[in-house]
DNA sequence: CTATCATTCAACCATATGGTTGAATATAGT
DNA sequence: ACTATATTCAACCATATGGTTGAATGATAG
């Protein structure tokens, strides 16, 4: 009955959480280490990395090994599955509600 | 330190059950009660009412009164929140994305 | 007024989640 | 070889989540 994508479950239950939506913006931007990801937050090395590891699995992020450290990137492609998701619940009502925007603007 | 945006963890937790995001798709097209939501799912009346209560707490959808049903519509201002939030992360390798895209295609 | 249908509410249960600490395993630097 | 750093792993705990059932409430139709 149900369409089950277990990809987007686990998508959309690693934005859910603020610190890993933190994470996830610093590394948007420059690759970071899993040491230098857990500096700024008030929790331990190990919660970070678990954080770091439900990103892994939703395939957001990709660990690769330097040394000793594992610098985390930013994996673009799933969030264009995102993306897509959710535009497929705007594309109905998208130009219904672009239509009362306008309606609002020009009052 | 991090920037807590509880709006937005609900909205992902929301999405980020198969069932909830079928719950959606059909009320995107069109308004439907709660017991006509129920019926194609292999799960407790009460089950399904739980996911509605969940969607609405995340503004995805609002329910109104009419007469003994409630109608559940989809509501369409915080999917946009979503999206922004999405392209947060996209703007900076987005670029950089669509060059290697258009590398790999002409190739 | 009563029976029925749609919904809500409360209690309960199993499992998942997010956190901790402490020990084990690389790797790098002196 | 020894030490410090980065990471992983395992055990543990409190709370949240997703499901159930059964009882209570509201609205409609006879």
């Amino acid at each position: 009955m149900v369409e089950y994508s277990s990809t987007l479950d686990t998508v959309f239950h690693s934005l859910s959480d603020a610190t890993r939506r933190d994470i996830l913006k610093r590394v948007s931007k420059e690759e970071l280490s899993i040491s230098t990801l857990a500096k700024p937050y008030p929790l331990s090395f190990a919660a970070i990395a678990k954080h770091v590891a439900v990103l892994e699995d939703a395939k957001l992020i990709t660990k690769r090994k330097i040394g000793k450290e594992q610098i985390v990137s930013i994996q673009p492609n799933t969030f264009k599955a995102a993306n897509a998701c959710l535009g497929q619940y705007e594309k109905i009502w998208n130009a219904r509600f672009d239509a009362l925007d306008t309606l609002l603007k020009n009052k």
